[in-house]
DNA sequence: AATCATGTAACAACAAAAGTATCATGAATT
DNA sequence: AATTCATGATACTTTTGTTGTTACATGATT
């Protein structure tokens, strides 16, 4: 499978929208990720549904944040675009019966869930106004 | 994709093996990891090229242990089975032409880089020997 | 009424591990 | 020497989930 690419390319509309005023319709927001329209939807629905974007139909709709930026983490957008999978590895069975095997899960599981906890307290601290601020502070360092 | 479920598999095997005298059949091992031997010898075939296990033909052969397990640690199993993928989340281009993704990108591969480096480092401090006396803890437990 | 935009459904493309079948190679037994 | 057992290697198919695509329905604005 290839990368799960949803948070970062949310993460990168929800700034552009964050800029952008109005609505923006799928079919741009399709062009700045070089994908399709439809894939968009699909994947703004998550947040939608969260709340933490808007959409209206018809003559001059399009997305629009719904939502306080300082108040919405990279954790909130994860979670809402679906993808509590974090990791290509783990084990082969859940409950094995075999007594050696469940010690292997468990040192495997351990590790794993320490790394989840970190993965998921790091991008809990990082709010979408502070990436936005990062962009701000970039921009200035460049001219 | 399934879960990679290859280095789990091999610490599996070891750590029988590292109970049993003499090889162990592909089939012997397919049979304890519910899959197939040619499964079995596509993954071993990493352990073999690293050193840490021995193959032999014809009767009486098999895979065997050919090195120290208090040696070998759970970050050797997981690079020699070709497993350096581990999140399934990631960004969509590596070098992008917009600075917004630039920022995005920068923000997510922290965190990815940050969990990686721990997942690493806890992977290097198990070895298979502390493993297998974890086996030999819990089954005094149970008697 | 026409147009624009989202909403939804259905299906194909793609990637990577896992499963399977087949045959070659080499070692031990007979 | 022939047979048997075991790995080595190749070439598929299957599976699972994201992504890409087409098609059509729904609703809002002009």
């Amino acid at each position: 499978m290839r990368n799960d690419s949803r948070l970062s390319r949310m993460l990168h509309v929800l700034l552009h929208m964050a800029r952008h005023d109005g609505p923006l319709t799928s079919e741009a927001i399709a062009a700045m990720l070089r994908t399709n329209a439809v894939v968009v939807r699909r994947t703004m629905a998550g947040l939608r549904d969260a709340g933490y974007v808007r959409s209206e139909k018809g003559h001059g709709g399009g997305w629009m944040i719904a939502c306080d930026l300082e108040q919405l983490s990279l954790l909130d957008v994860h979670r809402a675009v679906g993808g509590p999978r974090l990791f290509v590895i783990g084990n082969e069975e859940a409950n094995p019966d075999c007594a050696v095997e469940q010690v292997v899960n468990e040192a495997v599981e351990d590790v794993l869930s320490e790394a989840e906890a970190l993965l998921e307290k790091r991008l809990g601290a990082i709010s979408l106004a502070e990436l936005s601020r990062g962009f701000d502070a970039r921009c200035i360092g460049m001219t």
